[in-house]
RNA sequence: UGGGGAGUGGUGCAAUGGUAGCACAGAGGCCUUUGGAGCCUUUGAUCUUGGUUCGAGUCCAGGCUCCCCAGCCA
């Protein structure tokens, strides 16, 4: 096991050394979502990293967010996103931040910057702005603009906050290079006028900073040492650092690391409103999205999610992360941590024809067979049963060693039980099946030793409870979705959600809570719904059991 | 034909210049009152061409491929 103070990568590696050479003697890190939108699986690695890095330095981690674009940003999201992060177990402790409690602190730099001669008001609109830009090969020109005196930039961006200009007309850029090679030092806009009402500071300011005027300065007035970031920033980088030198204020260092994406879904925040807004599934917290808010509501642990992501590993080249990588932390931490429970969600009715009508014999189950100290519970057993439709044939294949005509097999922790009649209704659709139920082998051992290779889960016809279950499978039916023929919403599985709306589950599950995960033994891992009432369980497949029989099924062309 | 970044099995991540390893996936087997879980075995990789070196995934030079950047988004 690699401890959380052993682990290591190349961005841990510059912190040590960082520390090391006495560059810095702490270490501070930042996670700074925009409020514009939900957290998805992409964020956590960013969370991951901000968080562990300062928790394995000693260091601390704030939560900021990064709102300079009122135009997009909204109150709903700093909620939901802080539930998002709690939920998945991090903690800012009493570190809260938002760039627009600096929007003050920035304004004074930005009249510094002007002071300096390396900042101007101009008048360019935004498409003259592009065509002055020049291209990726050749260079930018000057604005005619830039060369306005310094009290004349003074007035005119203090005119610029005061409200006396649209939106649009005039901007405050830095003063860099507009033959610079690199395009984003042509002359970046710090400010653009926006008169918008922002979810914190109301309709105090019309001007905003932009991402890289706002970012490098919140970074450095919070005495963060190391700002990690994705990939995408490290072109903003040498702007980052431009800015900090410009103004001699402290100097965060920025480190990038590459994100990730996952074969059969979509990362893209863009996508995933369109997913959302199209209707292909019912909001954001849909259990087959990728937010958190929907693996939550699927029943994934965020336990699972976090050792996911310790295992995508930190670098710099783009990464695609097989589905399958995912789903075994989903099935690695469920399996320790769901107890197991009797689900039927395809019922067969099942009649021993000779165990005593009106009969109930408790049966004990274990609630992990794994872990003994978890106890045990009683699960009644009665003449009328309902096992899994999958497990009987009338007409058995090879390999399937389940319930036919003339088997025996084991209902686990009941009896062994016997097939001696199959009955059929008019259309000749099985009905039921008649079984005859050996004495001798309560609890589902034989004692002449005889070994019984199918076992089957099973409920209790009259004590079952009726139950809702919703079976949920990934969202595409291709790998890369992004990268296929057409567009993205070709590819969405029209068979992502089934909805079984007479299951049978074991009473017991009468005391289930919302949220409460289980493995329906031999099915899969599901959790209860909030949709949940009084008079119905409603259950979230989380994920599927591994189904080897599914596999031999396949290979003999069935 | 600008600037920046990346190329190791199917996928992801490792490897002071010294036996290319781990995880997931795949295949085979063992075990089993979950065809679950677990355990064992196994297939399979250094983008390319040169160079330096006793020895190169690692160092050097050239080439190729892929990703990011031309928002008054972050």
């Amino acid at each position: 096991m690699t401890t959380e103070n052993e682990r290591s990568d190349f961005i841990r590696d510059m912190i040590k050394e960082d520390l090391a050479t006495g560059r810095f003697d702490r270490v501070q890190t930042r996670f700074p979502p925009e409020p514009n939108g939900y957290l998805h699986i992409g964020h956590v690695k960013a969370m991951a990293m901000d968080f562990g890095v300062a928790e394995q330095f000693g260091g601390i981690c704030s939560l900021r967010f990064d709102d300079t674009n009122p135009a997009k940003e909204e109150e709903e999201y700093v909620e939901a996103i802080m539930e998002d992060i709690r939920w998945l177990g991090f903690d800012w402790e009493d570190r809260l931040y938002f760039a627009s409690d600096y929007f003050e602190q920035l304004y004074e730099f930005a009249l510094q910057m002007i002071k300096a001669g390396k900042a101007y008001v101009d008048d360019l609109s935004a498409e003259e702005i592009r065509e002055y830009r020049g291209t990726l090969t050749e260079p930018g020109k000057d604005s005619p603009w830039r060369e306005r005196s310094v009290e004349e930039n003074l007035d005119l961006f203090k005119r610029m906050r005061a409200g006396e200009f649209q939106n649009g007309e005039k901007t405050l850029r830095a003063k860099i290079d507009m033959s610079h090679p690199h395009i984003n030092m042509r002359d970046p806009v710090m400010y653009r006028i926006l008169h918008e009402e922002h979810h914190r500071t109301g309709d105090q300011w019309v001007i905003y900073p932009m991402y890289d005027w706002a970012h490098g300065q919140s970074d450095s007035l919070e005495g963060v040492t190391h700002s990690l970031c994705s990939i995408e920033y490290k072109n903003h980088r040498p702007l980052y650092d431009w800015f900090l030198d410009q103004l001699g204020i402290f100097h965060p260092q920025q480190i990038e690391f590459a994100r990730f994406n996952m074969t059969y879904t979509v990362m893209s925040k863009r996508r995933l409103v369109q997913i959302v807004k199209d209707g292909y599934v019912r909001g954001w917290d849909d259990p087959r999205m990728i937010t958190l808010a929907g693996m939550r509501r699927a029943g994934i642990p965020p336990e699972a999610i976090r050792a996911f992501i310790e295992h995508v590993g930190v670098g710099l080249s783009l990464s695609t992360i097989q589905h399958s990588k995912f789903d075994h932390f989903v099935r690695d931490d469920l399996n320790q941590r769901a107890n197991r429970v009797n689900g039927v969600l395809r019922p067969l009715k099942v009649v021993l024809t000779n165990y005593p009508e009106g009969q109930e014999e408790m049966m004990e189950f274990p609630n992990h067979p794994d872990y003994p100290e978890r106890g045990t519970r009683k699960v009644p057993f009665t003449r009328e049963l309902y096992i899994e439709q999958d497990d009987f044939r009338e007409d058995p294949p090879n390999k399937f060693w389940r319930l036919a005509p003339g088997r025996e097999v084991r209902l686990r922790y009941g009896y062994l039980v016997t097939c001696t009649n199959v009955v059929k209704d008019e259309k000749g659709e099985i009905v039921e099946v008649h079984c005859t139920v050996d004495p001798e082998t309560r609890g589902g051992n034989a004692p002449d030793g005889r070994r019984v290779k199918g076992t089957l889960h099973w409920v209790s016809a009259e004590q079952a409870l009726d139950a809702e279950v919703r079976l949920y499978d990934r969202l595409f039916i291709h790998p890369f979705p992004m990268e296929a023929e057409g567009h993205f919403t070709d590819y969405i599985n029209p068979k992502s959600l089934e909805v079984i709306e007479n299951a049978k589950v074991e009473p017991s599950l009468g005391d289930a809570k919302v949220g409460d995960r289980f493995q329906f033994e031999r099915v899969g891992y599901f959790c209860v719904d909030p949709d949940s009432t009084e008079e119905k369980l409603v259950f979230n497949r989380t994920i599927a059991l591994r189904d080897s029989w599914a596999k031999i099924e396949k290979q003999q062309g069935g």
